[in-house]
DNA sequence: TATGAATGAGCGTTCATTCAT
DNA sequence: AATGAATGAACGCTCATTCAT
């Protein structure tokens, strides 16, 4: 039946539409701050509705937070594809990460708020470990190609591979956290964005110059 | 005269226990998902009687951030103060920093709720300055001690001391939200020990050995 | 669609019920002594309703005063219309003062709240000039009516017009006070119907005799 | 005993600087705008001592209102006093009135405050039967000046003496409560002013010339 | 399916009043 | 007699959620 599918697809519509206006909400008012009203008005629809999708504020918000993930997965990858030697490789991830976080705020803000103790308390096991299994997925990845280098001689033999991941991902998520403020806090834009740029270059070659 | 000396006695150790109670909620729910109410009932006051210890809310969070930064800063003072060349310094502040934060999560989570901009709209611009100063207060001073090993040629010259302090500081902070988790997300307790601990060389000695 | 409009008159008629409540509240317990629980409970809806209609006790008690005045100005106008001589004009618009005031007390107590200081300091400016703004205009007619008398020769020539309209203002309100009083004060009621009515000629012809 | 008798002094000193204080701030903001704290501040004693003179906020009013009476009393009469016609003593104490409650805005606010409908309900019988009762000895004394004034032939025979009395106490409270406005609504000051100066006049020689 | 209307529960804050000392 | 400390009850207002249509 045309109609049934046309029901369906205007149904999936909806979906989406209020997903994307929670998400622009969630992301710049975070969740207690984002009443179910203001996401039904920018979706156009009544307060109402929205319960017809989701059966609560808090599924809504898991919704946002799960659809988010596969955004950044798809940058990565691409990033990488495009380099050879794993140092560029991990230099591509790791400043695709940064473009990507601060091209879509929203969405990166939306994706941190699941690493805040309370608000990770609301997600159900599930949702927790599907996102913290495609965050570990990344990093495994990132360590991969750590491993790689050491072995061609490129990284030092006693790195630890995968807690270099785990440094430079937090590194990064911190710092743009501070470049998405929107009034500076500790350092200004221009200089945030230099240090933001370098900071791979903190981690790869040291403070230190070695002899 | 004794009394005199007993109820002022109490009364500090009044204020003392609503702030404990306050640090408790705020850094389990937030400045927004923490009531008075609560604050109230877990010093087993009257939601009145916090207003006449704290004018508002928002001075009773103020003041338990500055009381929470006050320890981070004895503690950073004490670190470095052992120590003579610059690098060490740096390391010592470092972890310390990680140190004091694993001793006291609920300070280090108040903290951080700072820097998420939708906690920030909800404070004052007052509140915003005094512990944004402070932190910049710690940052400058890591970026001096950068310079100063620039001076001695045990850093290398084209680093930019404040952008390091930047990074360090972020680095730290991202690891011990991690450790912090009440369950893992994406790596094992033992694991982030070990990776906060060796995460300064990460930035000291980089991860690629140089010629 | 007839469900629409019967839709839109309940709206309606809720929407005035509501003013109805707050009349009756305001005018005997004035706007601080109103509670938006007892004009709820009175109107038999949640507090939460009544945000529905209006977005604030103040716009509520706005609405209730500017509802009032536009009585008051269509009963004046009708008043005045029937009359030839500015004299006669004088002694209608303010017996139909006097009238309106008497048939609705609620309404003439709540307007006369915004002239008592404690209750103005409450209103925002933008109430207080659209209140008296309604007032002056009447003045002001009062006030052209003297004049038109001035030149025809039947009122003094050294008459201040505006200031007699101010005066007979006044006084009649002040009259009118005593006659709504539950209990008598100072008067019993028949006598101040007799003195409201007369009131307008101890204006108009004094108390002396001229010679 | 002269301890007993200081103690008793310095009992009653201490009561009138609680009456003293709350009647600057009730007639400044009103009965609910006054706070018990505000007055034990401004009378430099404590909350709960108020509780020891006075069992209610409530009767801190009564007893602020009834003071005030007595000060209007000794002010009309000397007024009265110097003036040897009826009509002289009229204007006399009708402007002395006037006077008073320009000097003393204070009393005049608090004393306005018993017609109003929803204070007086507070207000034990007896207090209203005082207050009233004075209020009508001063209107009776009005009335007989009159009166006298009638027998005279310098007021009309027909003018009903206490109806006059009363219109004109009306008009001029009235007038007076708009020149306390602390922002003007419906006239300047000065203009205010003139109209309270003239105002008796308007009452006593009429608005119409008479042939 | 969609929604306008309604509301219970709760927010931060204030204040008259009480009570132990 | 005097008070510092405490609090219950309320205030105006908001919001996630429900329900009749």
């Amino acid at each position: 039946m045309g109609v049934k599918d046309r029901r369906e697809r205007e149904k999936q519509q909806r979906r989406l539409s209020i997903i994307e206006a929670a998400e622009a909400l969630f992301s710049e008012l975070g969740f207690e701050g984002t009443t179910m009203q203001s996401i039904a008005d920018r979706a156009e629809l009544s307060k109402a509705t929205l319960y017809l999708y989701f059966k609560s504020k808090e599924e809504l918000y898991l919704t946002v937070c799960m659809q988010g993930l596969s955004l950044f997965t798809d940058r990565l990858q691409k990033a990488v594809k495009r380099q050879r030697s794993p140092e560029a490789k991990v230099r591509a991830i790791y400043l695709a990460y940064i473009e990507r976080s601060l091209e879509d705020p929203m969405m990166f803000r939306v994706l941190q708020d699941t690493f805040i103790e309370r608000i990770r308390r609301n997600l159900s096991e599930e949702t927790v470990r599907q996102i913290s299994g495609t965050i570990r997925q990344w990093l495994e990845f990132g360590a991969r190609l750590v491993e790689e280098g050491k072995e061609r001689g490129i990284f030092r033999q006693d790195l630890d591979a995968y807690g270099f991941s785990l440094a430079a991902w937090r590194m990064a998520t911190g710092l743009i956290e501070l470049a998405l403020l929107s009034e500076p806090m500790v350092a200004e834009p221009p200089e945030l964005r230099r240090t933001l740029e370098r900071s791979i270059d903190y981690l790869l070659k040291g403070a230190c110059p070695q002899k």
